[in-house]
DNA sequence: TCTCATGTAACTTTACATGGTACATGATGA
DNA sequence: TCATCATGTACCATGTAAAGTTACATGAGA
């Protein structure tokens, strides 16, 4: 099963937005998530409708934070995502008629549900201020050119 | 991203095995299944390396349990079947050189690897045997007739 | 020795996320 | 006004992993 980092992803570069007031391009954002301009405006299509981020046409346009990134959380975008599957494990069946199934589905899906329910508890503790904090301690120890271009330059 | 179910799948023919005494064949299992018997042959083999079960060839051949269902817990199931990705999402990159990035990637990599930890837990605290007896509440409550056979007959 | 059943390699099919192309829409600036 | 830049999005191509399938070897009864 292939593991979505599109959250992963997305995250990288709302940090290197939220670090800087000029719009980012979506070729720009591309080449930091090293893939394509319109996969990055497909990902980010959801967090516009959710009006976490704002986009802009023509010359000067491109994606902008439009949130306080301290009210911003993992969760939030998480949702803006379309709420991607958070465990790759599943019941067979969902409404099986053989009993023997419905008490596996029981007790596998409650073990399910309690996992996916910490996880998405966590991602709403954590705000996109924090992880720029995390970032902002971690420059400070080993400072260097972080500029977007330059970091993820080939 | 499809969703694993090999897990519900094995645990439910594994129920089913452990409530009678005669083997079950490939292709029994593998109409409980709603599968092919090659696809159950294939799953059930890392159960058979590691214990669990027992096949025999020939005639009157076929899958039986070859441990207590009580010392048999999820977590055995789980790691005779190869140990099969839990979450449904990972970060981007392993270790890159981003420093943001890096942030991103404790940051979510530390949720994820407490959601995979309770699940694993969860899955060491159950046995076979416990979901056994949870059919028998259910049996108590509507019986019928449970036979393998008939139960998943089309 | 015939039949039944597993063991397994090899191939095909299916599903789906991602990658990529094309073009419409709209904003900016000369 | 017109050329340019950037997003919006429909549509198609591609890569990949699980599941399904076929084929045949192996071994165990009857």
């Amino acid at each position: 099963m292939r593991r979505d980092s599109r959250l992963s992803g997305v995250l990288h570069i709302l940090l290197h937005m939220a670090r800087q007031s000029e719009p980012l391009t979506s070729e720009a954002l591309a080449r930091a998530m090293a893939t394509n301009p319109v996969v990055v405006r497909r990902t980010m299509a959801g967090l516009r409708d959710t009006g976490l981020v704002h986009s802009e046409k023509g010359h000067g346009g491109g994606w902008t934070i439009a949130r306080d990134p301290a009210r911003i959380t993992l969760h939030d975008i998480y949702l803006a995502l379309g709420k991607p599957d958070v465990l790759a494990m599943s019941n067979r069946n969902d409404a099986p008629g053989c009993l023997v199934e419905q008490a596996v589905n029981e007790a596998l899906g409650s073990a399910f549900a309690e996992a996916e329910a910490l996880l998405l508890r966590r991602f709403s503790e954590v705000t996109l201020a924090q992880l720029s904090e995390s970032f902002d301690r971690r420059f400070a120890k080993r400072g260097a050119d972080f500029a977007l271009e330059t970091i993820h330059a080939e």
